[in-house]
DNA sequence: CACTGTATTGTACAAATGGTCAACAATGGT
DNA sequence: ACCATTGTTGACCATTTGTACAATACAGTG
């Protein structure tokens, strides 16, 4: 006997919601169909009518996971300072406290890392992803290189925004693991490190 | 008809060796008891009787990786530099080298790391392998801070050790899903940032 | 109201998986 | 030579999982 109706922009919007509250709990290698349709209150026969295939679903978990997941953008709080260096600090502050703020996501995020190095779909989503990412780093750690050519010798705009990347997820996998991580401690040590460039 | 009989302890390594194969193949995830036993030439029920439950043969095999990657430690060509700063560079270069020099061991830590997440077990085991990690670091952090102590405003050795693996991890990590990714370029660029100090 | 397309469900099924068990063979001690 | 221990196997079982399918209810249109 079939249950209310719902438009299809709707029951998917809900089913992945679903999905996500599995796979973040359960990690996405416990991620079932059956158990996202249990999840959303719905027979399992549901979701593969919306998705087709069970891969689908996790795909498009991932894009829903991006868009989700506020992503990185350099704020007008963060770019109304005037010195390249301020705003490097911002941003790793920003981003820091942002991760923080969504652990859940953050778990998940790193599950479908692990899958994309098996799958190589789900690898080029997250590698444009982290390319974005990535390149507003670039962007501050050039005016950084121009404002102070000799602050870091051997050092490229590429290798530095690299390096911020390494930055933010070695703080958020740190974290993950390891209840006592001190991510204040952590921050004040990276700015000190980078802070007599300005 | 039983095959060829084999002492306990090479019948758990070989078995440990096919675990191996197959979890780094497809994923610890995709680890299952036959795969291991079709991988070791073995019946599936020998599997269970030398590991009893599939949970112990995961979780020995996190043990048998810890062993297998030679975990870091102060070499002799690395302690012999009388610099702290010279220490930590070549200590960089050494742990970038041997994480590019063992793909699939790193895949699969890093699998592990994701499953950390959900499991006490493995999470405590991943997070004291990851404080011995650590704590080479901030050994030479800590006498970097003493021979300068104006270098890094704000630092602490904690601290900058926890930023020294994210930068081992960070290079691993990002290396992992960017086939582009320039360790070189990458190390040359850490090693200007820090450069100063000496 | 009849008709049509789509959303929804329960059932069914084959494959894979973790685990148990009885039988059997190799080994070593007595 | 007998026996206990231990390694090894194939058969078996219950459960889970992805997927297919037929039946049914609902909404909109003519």
């Amino acid at each position: 006997m079939p249950g209310k109706r719902a438009s299809e922009g709707e029951r998917r919007e809900q089913i992945l919601r679903a999905a996500f509250e599995v796979a973040s709990r359960d990690g996405i290698g416990s991620l079932t169909i059956r158990g996202v349709a249990a999840e959303a209150q719905v027979s399992h026969a549901l979701v593969i009518f919306h998705f087709q295939r069970k891969e689908r679903l996790v795909h498009e978990l991932l894009d829903w996971l991006i868009e989700a997941t506020s992503v990185l953008h350099v704020s007008e709080e963060v770019a109304s300072h005037p010195r390249a260096l301020d705003r490097l600090h911002a941003l790793l502050q920003q981003e820091i406290a942002r991760l923080s703020h969504q652990p859940r996501h953050v778990r998940l995020f790193f599950d479908y890392w692990a899958l994309g190095t098996r799958h190589e779909v789900i690898r080029t989503r997250i590698g444009s992803e982290m390319e974005r990412y990535r390149m507003a780093f670039r962007a501050i750690m050039a005016e950084l290189l121009v404002a102070e050519p000799a602050a870091f010798p051997g050092a490229t705009a590429n290798g530095l925004a690299a390096v911020a990347v390494s930055w933010i997820q070695g703080c958020a996998v740190q974290a993950m693991i390891d209840p006592n991580f001190d991510a204040d401690e952590y921050l004040a040590s990276v700015a000190g490190m980078v802070g007599r460039a300005g």
